[in-house]
DNA sequence: CGGTCACGTCATCGTTCGGTAAGACTTCGT
DNA sequence: ACGAAGTCTTACCGAACGATGACGTGACCG
C-alpha cells in the first residue's frame, strides 16, 4: 500500500501518447490518493494544465508533436512553481541531465516500477509544496563532519565545500538517506541511476571516486564501507536514536 | 524460536515449472526468514494468491499454460498493489515486457545468484511495506549477546562487530533462525549452500570458523554445539519464552 | 576548434573467500 | 584398551571479488 499523501488530495497531470503506460501510471496515483487528469499529446497537456491547475505534471519525454522537453520549457515559462516529472526511456538520446536542464525536478526512466513512480512523485509533491519539516525529504542531510544540501546540490565536510559531480552526489544522497543497510551494486544502480540493468562496475568506479573526495583516508573508509560479496553500507558517524 | 524476529516474517509466492529453481528458491527464501508456497503454474498461480494472500510473488516469466506476463496482469487487474519480482531468462525481450505492461516491480534474470534474488526480494517488500529509509528496522535476529543485523549483514557480541564472510553470516542467520534441534551436515549443505550433494567437510570447516569469531572459547563451544553422529544445534542462550 | 570535465567502460592487480585435502585428535563400541 | 568412525584443526590454492588507473566518448566552454 502506498498510502496516501500527507493532508491534502493532489491533483497531478499524467501526459503520454501510450495509454498503457498512462493507464497504468493512473491507477497507481489515484491508489494513493492522487486526483489525476490524462492528456495524450503536448497542446493537450498545455492546455489542461492552464484548464485544471494541476499540483504537479509527469511528463513523457517521447512524444508525437510537441516533446516533453518543449513542453517542460513553456510550462516553465509560464509557471516556474509547476512541480515536472519526467518519464524517459533508457535507449532515449535524452538523459536526466537533458531533462533537470529544462527545469524538470525529478525524472523516471522506463521501465520503472509504478511503485517508484509513485514515491518519486510524493517525494516531488512534498517538497514542492513546502510543508512543515518532512523526515523523508529533508533539505540537508548531515552526518558528523558531512553535510549534503540537497538544494544546492553541493557537499560539505566540515565546513569546506566538496566539490560533487551530479553522479557522486546522487549517489550520496541516497546513501545518507538510508545509512545503515547494505546495498548491492545492482540496488544502487536502480535507484540511483535508474537502471534496471547495467554494468555493475559503474557503481564500483563511482563509490570509489565517491570516497576520494568524502573520505580522509580512501584506502580506509569509514563512511562507504564495502559489504564483501554484497555491496555497500554507508556507516553513519552518529548513531541514529 | 528465539531470537526476537525485529521485523515481519513475509509470506512469498514462488512460481516456476521448474523444480530446480522454485526449490533453491524456496530454500533461500526460508532461510531469510520468509513462509514459502509454491505453484507450478500460472493457473496455480492465481488459485494460491486467492487463497494464501501472499506479501510477495517471485514470477517465473517462461511457463507453460498462462505464462508469466498474463499471470501478472490478472494480479495486477485484482491486487495493485501486490509486489511482483520477475524471474526471466537473459533475452531481448525482457525490458519491453517488464517495464511498464505488467508492472512487476523488480526483476531478475536467469541465472541468477540465490543471494542476490533474495536481496532484490527484500527491497522490494521493504519499499512495498513503506519503511523505506528506516535504518532501524532490519531484520534483527539476536540471542543474549549475540546479534545478526540481517541489513547491514553484520554481527556483533556484547555491541562488538564481527566481522563475518557472507557464507558464515548465511550460516550463523539459518543457526539462529531454527535453533534448538541438531542438523545434520547434509541439512546445512542444503538449506544453508543450496547443494544437494557435496563434501560434508565443508560445513565442518565453515562452523569451525564461526566458532573462531563469536565463541569466548572455540575450543568449549556454548551456542554451536557438536551433536556427536549427528550434526550441530545452536543453543540458546536465553530460552524461548 | 582545442581544452576540460563528467562518466561509463575496460584491463589489471591485489585481496579475500571458500572448498578441499590431510593429519591430529576425540568419541564410541567391543 | 584398541580400532574404527567421527570430528577438529591447519594449510593450501584456485576462483571470485573489489580497488585502482587508464582510456574513449560526448558535452560544454572559451
Amino acid at each position: 500500500m502506498i498510502g496516501s499523501v500527507v493532508g491534502m488530495e493532489h491533483q497531478v497531470l499524467v501526459v503520454d501518447d501510450d495509454p498503457m503506460v498512462s493507464d497504468v501510471v493512473r491507477r497507481y496515483l489515484e491508489q494513493s490518493g492522487c486526483r489525476v487528469r490524462l492528456a495524450a499529446d503536448g497542446s493537450a497537456a498545455l492546455a489542461a494544465v492552464a484548464a485544471e491547475r494541476p499540483d504537479l505534471v509527469v511528463l513523457d519525454l517521447m512524444m508525437p508533436g510537441l516533446d516533453g522537453l518543449e513542453v517542460c520549457r513553456r510550462l516553465r515559462a509560464d509557471q516556474p512553481d509547476l512541480p515536472v516529472v519526467m518519464l524517459t526511456a533508457l535507449g532515449e538520446e535524452a538523459d536526466r541531465v537533458l531533462g533537470l536542464e529544462v527545469g524538470a525536478d525529478d525524472y523516471v526512466t522506463k521501465p520503472f516500477s509504478p511503485r517508484e513512480l509513485v514515491l518519486r512523485i510524493r517525494s516531488v509533491l512534498r517538497r514542492a509544496t513546502g510543508s512543515a519539516p518532512d523526515p523523508a525529504a529533508p533539505a540537508m542531510l548531515a552526518d558528523g563532519e558531512l553535510l549534503a544540501d540537497t538544494g544546492r546540490r553541493v557537499a560539505r565536510l566540515g565546513g569546506e565545500p566538496v566539490p560533487l559531480t551530479v553522479r557522486e552526489f546522487d549517489l550520496l544522497e541516497f546513501l545518507l538517506r538510508n545509512p545503515g543497510r547494505a546495498w548491492s551494486r545492482a540496488d544502487l544502480l536502480k535507484r540511483v541511476w535508474g537502471w534496471q540493468i547495467g554494468d555493475h562496475s559503474t557503481v564500483t568506479v563511482h563509490v570509489r571516486r565517491l570516497r576520494e573526495k568524502i573520505e580522509h583516508d580512501p584506502a580506509a573508509p569509514r563512511r562507504i564501507l564495502t559489504v564483501w560479496g554484497i555491496g555497500y553500507r554507508y556507516e553513519p558517524e552518529v548513531t541514529a536514536g
